[in-house]
DNA sequence: CTCGTGTATTGAGTCGTTTCAATCTGCGGC
DNA sequence: GCCGCAGATTGAAACGACTCAATACACGAG
């Protein structure tokens, strides 16, 4: 299985290796004739082009790369699929790092895709990547953070105002009369998670009768929410709070697992539960379970949008922080 | 912003090419003094190994592929996460394509795989693909189905085998004392939704009494078994099926959505309702959703292992064909 | 002082594609 | 018959890391 090239190409078709990549190229450069009697060299040879030689005489590849934090995180998948719908749309193909919550394989996936040379990075950062991103862009890799990065303008950025998220659930929660609330969530050093407890803490703070518990998880997936419930199960009602805003969905359908499976604490009667993200099975949950709804393909469309901006962009560009307003979905798991 | 190679690092190291090579990948075949001198080098000028020289010199990448039916699917991104687990332990990278049961995107996902030199490819394939993997194949790019290809004994593959699972599901519905059931799902070209209906069949073969209709759809997503639903609330509950196998659990999340958001069709006093793959949404449904489980992290696992197998072996290389056995959980939603 | 041994380092050649200046070809106009 | 032009084709150089045969060096034994 002798490994072919352009070169054995050009032999068979008898002309040059330029004719050959011209063909693949600009075939409106060739004659009709030679793009023929090449195009058919080239299917009897089974001729494949070499990705890693062309990306090394053009200097950089035509993907993008994207770390999520989490795949399994439907929210997260959303926001791949607008981010590669509108990468389609260049040409360019969508690279999926899944960080996992871990900051070792964040750093591996930036490692793999700096060498790489891909056109741009896509971020939803773990922990405090600033620095990292901006040696990545000073050696010419841009990079969008998807996230609020705080006062930081040096950089473009699609988010949604996690604050105002925050607020709006635990707004909402003071408005139908809990007061002894609880916010699941963790890791604190996920920007998301932290802004979306302060907004709750705003919220609470404007109302003096309502107190804030919070719940530190080790991460955001439906086992840790499941976690949380049991516990939460475990009290003495007297001291369970009468509300819970979870980080995300994930955490939420866990807790609602933990909670209602057993039918011994009532989603909303006794506890009344709020997730974030309102992806698609929050809807289906066993309690349709309210949320605050961001517009996750949006999101991934938005971003590559700056990317490619950001990639065309000159010295004096000016970078562009976009951010969406989360939207409250009431259901029933915070009804009366 | 100049781009910085080896040639550079080992000028300012005061060293040849040749031994930074050697400390990037073989550091113990270099004195220490000179591996500090070359590290200080690098991090002084930034140094970042291209990856499209390195893979054009080694003839293959250190990745491998992954062409999955939909990504929105739990049940593929839990795959993905085994098949990624154990492509780490082997120092690999696993590229995420998703066709999202579109033929050209599947087309596009295996010509930039073989373009990219990947180690191999892992395939949940769409239409009928054996040819193109067997010119994958004899090109030099191991290939893995994670799917049921009948009697095609010449690839390794990991498949669960799902005729038995649709006889399961099927076989419940009739011996909690349904007679009507429907069949939802598409594309029939899907082995997969093929396979989970001749089970069915079979199923309802045996037993005189119960008849099986099928619906189609145009794909396996959460909107499209809401649609089914709809048309099948519309109907008149003399000729509504007592009980609905959907061939995903999307499609039955769908499904229930549409029967029981409105409440005049009861899951499962009406209609009894099952799913297939056991996401982690379904135990949470609003309903809690009997489904089929299939032990998906593992399918993953073991296609990467087998990949491995396949691309060490030789050419008297036996290829193995693993099979999975599914397993029925029951809940609430076909509970009676 | 020489030889032998083993370790450390060198650097030209290679991978396959693309680019682009140079060359070729055919043809109409004069 | 010659010139000029446009379109088609050519082929060598370049991209950057890796390999490996060759070389340099150090040191101990004889």
């Amino acid at each position: 299985m002798a490994t072919v090239s352009v070169r054995e190409v050009a032999a068979r078709a008898g002309v040059s290796v330029g004719t050959v990549s011209n063909v693949l190229n600009r075939p409106g450069k060739v004659s009709p004739a030679t793009v023929e009697r090449v195009q058919t060299a080239i299917s009897a040879l089974g001729f494949v082009r070499n990705d890693a030689a062309r990306r090394l005489r053009a200097g950089r590849s035509r993907s993008i790369g994207l770390v999520v934090l989490d795949v399994a995180n439907p929210f997260f998948t959303d926001v791949a699929c607008g981010a590669e719908d509108r990468a389609a749309e260049e040409g360019l193909t969508l690279l999926l790092g899944n960080s996992d919550e871990n900051i070792d394989r964040e750093s591996a996936y930036l490692d793999l895709f700096e060498e790489q040379r891909v056109h741009g990075v896509l971020i939803s950062p773990l922990g405090e990547v600033g620095d990292r991103l901006m040696r990545l862009r000073a050696r010419g890799t841009p990079t969008v953070p998807v996230d609020r990065q705080t006062a930081v303008h040096s950089f473009s950025s699609v988010a949604v105002d996690d604050v105002a998220g925050g607020h709006l659930a635990a707004e909402h929660l003071a408005s139908i009369g809990r007061t002894r609330i609880a916010f699941v969530g963790g890791l604190q050093s996920i920007r998301q998670v932290a802004d979306r407890l302060e907004g709750a803490r705003q919220a609470v703070r404007e109302h003096p009768n309502v107190s804030l518990e919070v719940i530190s998880t080790e991460s955001l997936s439906v086992l840790q929410g499941r976690f949380v419930g049991e516990q939460l199960r475990a009290r003495d009602p007297v001291d369970r709070p009468d509300a819970v805003f979870a980080a995300n969905d994930l955490l939420a359908i866990g807790v609602l697992q933990a909670l209602s499976m057993l039918g011994d604490v009532r989603v909303p009667e006794d506890v009344a539960l709020i997730g974030y993200d309102d992806i698609a099975f929050a809807a289906a949950a066993i309690v349709p379970l309210s949320s605050i709804h961001q517009p996750s393909a949006l999101i991934g469309h938005t971003a590559v949008d700056l990317l490619l901006r950001e990639a065309t962009g000159g010295d004096d560009f000016v970078h562009e922080q976009i951010e969406f307003q989360p939207e409250l979905i009431v259901r029933e798991s915070t009804a009366g």
